[in-house]
DNA sequence: CAAACCTTGACACAACTCTGTCAAGGTGCC
DNA sequence: GGCACCTTGACAGAGTTGTGTCAAGGTTTG
């Protein structure tokens, strides 16, 4: 049984016991149990945590960007907001009138929303 | 000429000049300058600003979350490598004999990037 | 059963986020 | 020219993130 406790998976990922549960905790990792609770870190896991590191060090990002990045993931119309207020970046075209500003603002939703309705809605790449 | 110093903005848009100031720090909306220095806030910034406060609101985000949205839409590098984090959920298929996991990997981020290869490099919405 | 693990919970502390306020100095306008 | 505004910079304080350490108690196994 390739599963190593949390200090040994410590050991091998350069993480400390005490981080594993942290990253455990903001949500970006969560190792399955045994039965009397003690966590287990497969292969796939120690390759992640080992990614995660190299991830956040490449790009002096904090696990709290990558939490965030995750929940950006996960709730679709969190995801929807923000990229509608990135995309009405100040340029709003010269020729509109102040007023039509809202419904300018409108149909750009109306295209994201119809862009997001095209994509996939969960791949769910079963196990081969 | 309808644009707002700071004090003006930040009495109609809730935030505070000291936060408008902030806000232009994390590099989330920079408003124009006048030639002495003045900052400038127009109609659009103005929406925008009240849009930002809304969508910090309604889904419990901070700056420094939003902050980092806009790396991932500036940092092609970063939002490859977050992706490609993120795909690598500890799923790997149970046909895969573990010495085959990096270059499954590999041909994972091969996938990824002929993906973003097929996007349109820069939508360019140009004034209608 | 005792040693060596594991669990959760808590205290602690540096660094950063968010926000206010105040100081020293430039700008706009009556 | 003076008052009301703007600028940047700094100090400050509450709250969060990231990290260590320690305590009280369950698990595994020689």
């Amino acid at each position: 049984m390739d599963a190593l406790t949390i200090n040994e998976a410590a050991e091998t990922t350069g993480w400390s016991p005490r981080m594993l549960r942290y990253v455990e905790r903001v949500g970006l990792l969560e190792p399955k149990r045994s039965a009397a609770g003690y966590r287990l870190y497969g292969p796939a896991e120690l390759q992640r945590l080992r990614t995660l590191r190299e991830l956040l060090d490449e790009h002096d990002i904090g696990l709290s960007d990558l939490a965030f990045a995750l929940r950006l993931r996960r709730d679709e119309e969190l995801r929807r907001a923000t990229d509608a207020w990135f995309e009405a970046e100040a340029q709003r075209p010269a020729g509109v009138p102040s007023d039509d500003w809202l419904s300018f603002e409108q149909h750009k939703h109306e295209k994201l929303l119809a862009a997001l309705a095209r994509r996939i809605p969960t791949p769910t790449p079963e196990t081969v």
